[in-house]
DNA sequence: CCTCTAGGTTGACACCTGTCTAATCAACGT
DNA sequence: ACGTTGATTAGACAGGTGTCAACCTAGAGG
């Protein structure tokens, strides 16, 4: 079920990578590439779920307790973990009766380093 | 021009400032407020618009100088550069007959902060 | 006052999104 | 084979979004 449906060119190995937002222009299909991952993080309850994805122990969370943190439908919260898992943010894993879903660290790195900015105020540098 | 349209309580110093995404979970309050920073950064225009302003020299760009690189209508870069600044993200200021975009950095920290995963590769650390 | 230029605003349109209920699928126990 | 529980998929619907053409506003300069 992991990959199934990301049929995009999620290598991440095609983004140059990262030239801080704040110092170089980023590129347009840097920007294609990259815009879907922040889209994704853009929702109050996916930035919720990608965190405690992202936080849990052992570095995966159970649908099963996702679920109820949230007061929506089992369907609303599986639309989001798709909508997750199709940004490339996270993986999905069926063990037995439950399924898994398990950051990807790789391309929140690279949103990361694109918007970091040098440190506080440009004055004390 | 510049603060107008941001009733909103983007104070930003409302927000207790972001542990890692990875590393605690984000909370509902947390969420509500910086999703929709994420959300105007989640589409490729306006993710290199912020990137031009956030890179232009002087630390500000005309609109002049933004409308040419895309192959869009004025009115459609407006309403880019609107969103931009509905979220916080950058400030505008006219300047005789053209109108100037400055990054704000502080939400961009913030956001970058969200993101920040340890280095790597756990062994390698 | 008039006109020219740079931007923004409005209204309209097609499309996308978040949410739900109902139906379906997958694994485990009888 | 059957029923139960966990999760996804399908379909529907209200509301939001990206885009444009048309119009309006603000300065600069006659």
């Amino acid at each position: 079920m992991s990959n199934q449906a990301v049929p995009l060119s999620l290598d991440l190995t095609a983004v140059p990578c990262c030239p801080p937002l704040t110092q170089q222009r980023v590129s347009g299909e840097t920007a294609a590439l990259l815009a879907p991952a922040f889209k994704a993080l853009g929702d109050p309850v996916r930035l919720q779920l990608m965190s405690m994805i992202a936080s849990a122990e052992g570095g995966e969370a159970c649908v099963c307790d996702l679920t109820p943190a949230f007061d929506l439908s089992g369907p609303t919260i599986s639309h989001h973990l798709r909508a997750l898992r199709e940004a490339g943010l996270v993986d999905s894993e069926r063990r037995g009766t439950w399924v898994y879903y398990r950051a990807r660290p790789q391309l929140l790195r690279q949103l990361a380093a694109l918007l970091a900015v040098e440190p506080t105020a440009p004055a004390d540098s």
